[in-house]
DNA sequence: TTGGGTAATGTAATTTTATATCAGAAGTCA
DNA sequence: TGACTTCTGATATAAAATTACATTACCCAA
C-alpha cells in the first residue's frame, strides 16, 4: 500500500507524539522527504527518537528508509498494471491501458521465465542441424518471426502454419533436429501430438508455453513462462508479445554463443542486404 | 526526466570511475537505493567521494537526495531503460535487458503515439467497406496479426505479403475502402507507391509509421509514433511490438465504437469457436 | 488520593553516514 | 618532457540517525 495512505489510515493507532509527526508529514509530504530527522522532529515538536519510532511503526527500517518509501508514494504515476478497458473509455484512456497492460504482461513474463531453460535452449539451438518453428493461430505469426530471425543466421529453418505439414515435417525429423513449438496455453491437441512425434524421432523439442501444461510435459525442454491473459472479450495479445520477446532472447543468446566472428559476419550480411535495396533500408 | 534514464543517457559524459557507479546503479537500482554511500562505493569499487560527485553531476544535492530522486523514478512505473546487450552478458542479464528494452520502447511509443490520429483511424475503420493490411518483411507479420483480429469482427479483410498482390489490390480499391500500411521507417519504396495508388483511387490510407516519413506524407491519415530501434546488429524488434500493440489499440477502439451489442455478438462468436474445438481452447 | 506498574517520550551517547579538504595520480597538450 | 588540468582517493570533519537509558505521564487498583 502507498505509504502516504498508510500514514493517513493508521492515524488512530499512533500515540499522541507520533500523531504529531504524522500530521506534519501529511501537511507537507514534500517538505518531509527533504528534511532531516532533526528538522522534522522540531517541526512536529517532538524528539528525534519519536520520529524514528514513528517510522518503525510503519514497517520501515528507520527514518531514511521511511523517506524512501514516502518518496516513492509521492512520485506521480503508478507502476504499470493491467487494467481492463471500460465501456466508456476515451481513446487516450484505452490506448494507455492497452500499452501499460502490455508492459505489465512483459514484466510478468520476464519474472516467470525460466532462465536456466533459456540457456539450455540456446545450447541446443546452436548445435541444431535444422530448426523448425511451429505455432497455430495467433502463435503462427510468432513462428514466422522466429523463422525470419534464425534464417538470417544461416541455419536451415523450417516453418509451417499447416497442421499436416507440421506433422509430416516432424515424422521425418531425426536426432540433431530441433523443433520449437509455440503455444500460450500448451493445450492445443495437434501441437502436443507433434511434440510426441518429434521426440520419438529423437529430435530435441523446445516448447515455448505455460508451465506444467500438457505441451510442456511432452517437450524435451520446456521454456515456460506465465502470462496473464484477458481473453474473455479481447483477443490474446500479451502472450504473443511475450513469445516474440522470448524468441528475441533466444536469437540473441544464439548470436552471443556463436562468438564475435559470427556476429561480424551477420553484420556484413546485413550491410549487403541494405545495399541491394533501392531505399537502402531493410528495417521496414 | 526520469533519474534512472538520466543515469543511462549521461553514461558517456561520466568519468571512468563515475561510470562504474552508474553501471552498478543500473544493474540493480533497487539495491542502490537501499545502500549507504559506503556500500555503493565498495560495490562500484570506487571511493565514497566519487559516488558523491556522481550524485552532484546529476543535479542532486548529494547522495541521500540522489537516492530520493532515484526512488521516485523507480516508483514512476518505468524502471525500464533500453540497454544494449554486451558481449559477455549472462543469460539472465541479456534476458532482462531485452525484456526491459522492449518495455521501455513500448513506453516511448505510447508517449509519442498521436491519440487524435488513433481516434480518427478508428472512425474510418468502423465505416470501412473493406480493410486491407499491408506490410513487408518483419511488418508483414503485424499485418497478419491485424487481419486475424479484424477478421473476427466480421469485416471483409484483405492481407497480402506480396508486393504485386498489394499493388493490384490497391489499383482496384475504391472510396469506402481502407488501406492500412505498416512500416517502421516509412521509407519502403513500394509501400509508398501503394499508398499513392490507393489514395488516388479514393481509398482512405492509414499509415502506421514514423512521423514525417515519406510514407506518412502519402497517407490520408498517418498514425505516427517514435520507436527507438537498435538495428545496428540485432534485429528490429521494438518497432514490431509497438505496431502490434497499436493494432490492438485500433481493434479495441473498433469494438468500443461498435457498441455493446456488437461486443456481445463477438463474445458469442468466440464461444461457438471454443465449442467446436476438441481442446475447448482458442487462445492457443 | 496514591503508589506500583506500564507505556510514552526525551536526553545524551554512540554509531553510522555523508561531505569537505587536500594531496597525489593520471591524463593532456604544447 | 614539463606545465597544466582533471580525476580520484585518503583522511578529517560534520551531519544524521540510532541506541541505551532515564524520565515523565498515564492508568488502575488499593
Amino acid at each position: 500500500m502507498n505509504t502516504l495512505e498508510k500514514v493517513q489510515n493508521n492515524l488512530a493507532k499512533f500515540s499522541k507524539s507520533e500523531r504529531k509527526v504524522a500530521e506534519v508529514i501529511l501537511a507537507s509530504p514534500q517538505t518531509a522527504i527533504h528534511s532531516s530527522i532533526a528538522t522534522l522532529a522540531k517541526m512536529a515538536d517532538v524528539s528525534e527518537p519519536t520520529v524514528n519510532r514513528f517510522c518503525r511503526r510503519l514497517d520501515t527500517k528507520g527514518f531514511p528508509d521511511f523517506k524512501l518509501h514516502l518518496a516513492q508514494s509521492l512520485a506521480n504515476g503508478t507502476p504499470y498494471v493491467s487494467r481492463h478497458v471500460e465501456e466508456d473509455d476515451s481513446p487516450e484512456s484505452y490506448t494507455t491501458k492497452i500499452f501499460e497492460s502490455s508492459m505489465a504482461s512483459l514484466d510478468t513474463a520476464r519474472q516467470s521465465l525460466d532462465i536456466a531453460a533459456v540457456n539450455k535452449a540456446v545450447d541446443i539451438l546452436t548445435q541444431a542441424k535444422t530448426i523448425s518453428f511451429f505455432g497455430l493461430g495467433a502463435s503462427s505469426s510468432v513462428a514466422h518471426d522466429a523463422q525470419n530471425k534464425f534464417f538470417r543466421f544461416n541455419v536451415p529453418v523450417i516453418c509451417f502454419d499447416d497442421v499436416l505439414m507440421q506433422r509430416m515435417s516432424c515424422i521425418n525429423s531425426n536426432e540433431g533436429d530441433v523443433v520449437v513449438l509455440i503455444s500460450h496455453t500448451g493445450r492445443t491437441k495437434s501441437l502436443i501430438e507433434i511434440a510426441r512425434i518429434a521426440r520419438e524421432n529423437g529430435a530435441a523439442v523446445i516448447g515455448i508455453t505455460a508451465r506444467n501444461s500438457p505441451l510442456s510435459l511432452e517437450c524435451t525442454l520446456p521454456v515456460t513462462m506465465e502470462v496473464p491473459e484477458d481473453t474473455d472479450l479481447y483477443l490474446p495479445m500479451a502472450s504473443r508479445l511475450a513469445q516474440l520477446v522470448t524468441i528475441d532472447v533466444l536469437a540473441t543468446g544464439f548470436t552471443l554463443r556463436r562468438g564475435p566472428r559470427f556476429r561480424d559476419n551477420l553484420k556484413r550480411v546485413k550491410e549487403v542486404l541494405k545495399e541491394s535495396r533501392v531505399n537502402k533500408d531493410l528495417t521496414i
